[in-house]
DNA sequence: GCCACTGTTAGCAT
DNA sequence: CATGCTAACAGTGG
């Protein structure tokens, strides 16, 4: 569930608590979470000083002393909390980090198994695996750069917009958000449109993130901030889960197909296949 | 109880 | 190379 607003919302609740602080202790209850890397080396960071918090597409990057960095992906279900022990004590942490002079601690917690941690020492975390081959930032593209990403590129616009390697950080909600802001169908082949559609959707994809970031992200159902606090953008989803309920925009009921086994949602008379 | 469904993506087949 | 399916897992709802 988290996808590009909610990792945002969680790294900005974070940045202003770990920045600064000196990590003491990583706990490590899931061994599988923490991938090829071994669980000794995730002991490196021990007694290093957290320089700083980011995030890229969907991951979590927290960058510490000596060019060492924790990875994070929350994949479906994953959380990042900073919390007291009532949620340490929860069946699903899988992982915990303490720090000096701090009872609160840094806690993963994911139902589905499905989220990772890596640790790394380098001087480009960006040539990573899990990072090197994500597409460009969307809300850091502007429109000339975001028509070129057309280029080469087949297949349907859900698709498109849910591939990693076109734009970052957008997931099943958001890209059926921003297909019907942009007033497009998901089936749309990618090489059929227009300048004029590649611009609205464009725009469309920058409206939409930036409402989601300002309204805290999208809670369905696991998705909390740091805090463990709800995001407020479910309220004002248009299609998004709202199959046969109607279209707020002109009425007529929402619909719903599989594209590329992924759901979509859409509004069968503001998102016609051809328009313009 | 059983079956279908869920916000992701790595890995494999085409 | 690009694109399309499925499995990995646990929980929920019909």
């Amino acid at each position: 569930m988290p996808e590009l607003p909610e990792v945002e919302t969680i790294v900005a609740g974070l940045r202003p608590k770990l920045t600064g602080l000196v990590i003491q202790d990583i706990r490590v209850f899931l061994p599988s979470l923490v991938r090829k890397d071994k669980t000794f080396r995730l002991q490196r960071i021990r007694g290093k000083r957290i320089e700083a918090v980011r995030r890229r597409g969907k991951m979590i990057v927290i960058e510490c002393q000596d060019r060492l960095y924790l990875i994070f992906h929350l994949k479906m279900t994953g959380r990042l909390l900073w919390a007291s022990h009532r949620t340490r004590s929860d069946k699903h942490t899988r992982l915990v980090v303490s720090f000096r002079g701090r009872t609160d601690e840094l806690c993963f917690r994911d139902v589905r198994k499905f989220g990772f941690v890596r640790c790394l020492e380098t001087s480009d975390p960006l040539e990573c695996q899990e990072l090197r081959d994500l597409g460009p930032e969307p809300l850091d593209l502007d429109l000339e750069s975001f028509i070129g990403l057309f280029r080469r590129r087949r297949g349907r616009l859900k698709s498109l917009l849910l591939d990693q390697t076109f734009l970052a950080g957008i997931g099943n909600i958001y890209a059926d958000e921003i297909l019907f802001e942009a007033r497009l169908h998901p089936l749309t082949p990618a090489v059929s449109l227009t300048r004029k559609q590649k611009e609205k959707l464009w725009a469309a994809t920058g409206r939409v993130l930036r409402r989601a970031i300002a309204a805290g992200g999208s809670s369905i159902r696991d998705f909390r901030d740091a805090d463990g606090g709800e995001g407020l953008f479910q309220r004002e989803h248009r299609v998004y889960g709202r199959a046969s309920l109607p279209c707020p925009r002109c009425g007529r009921k929402v619909r719903s197909l599989k594209v590329g086994g992924r759901t979509s949602s859409f509004c069968p008379r503001c998102q016609l296949k051809r328009e313009n």
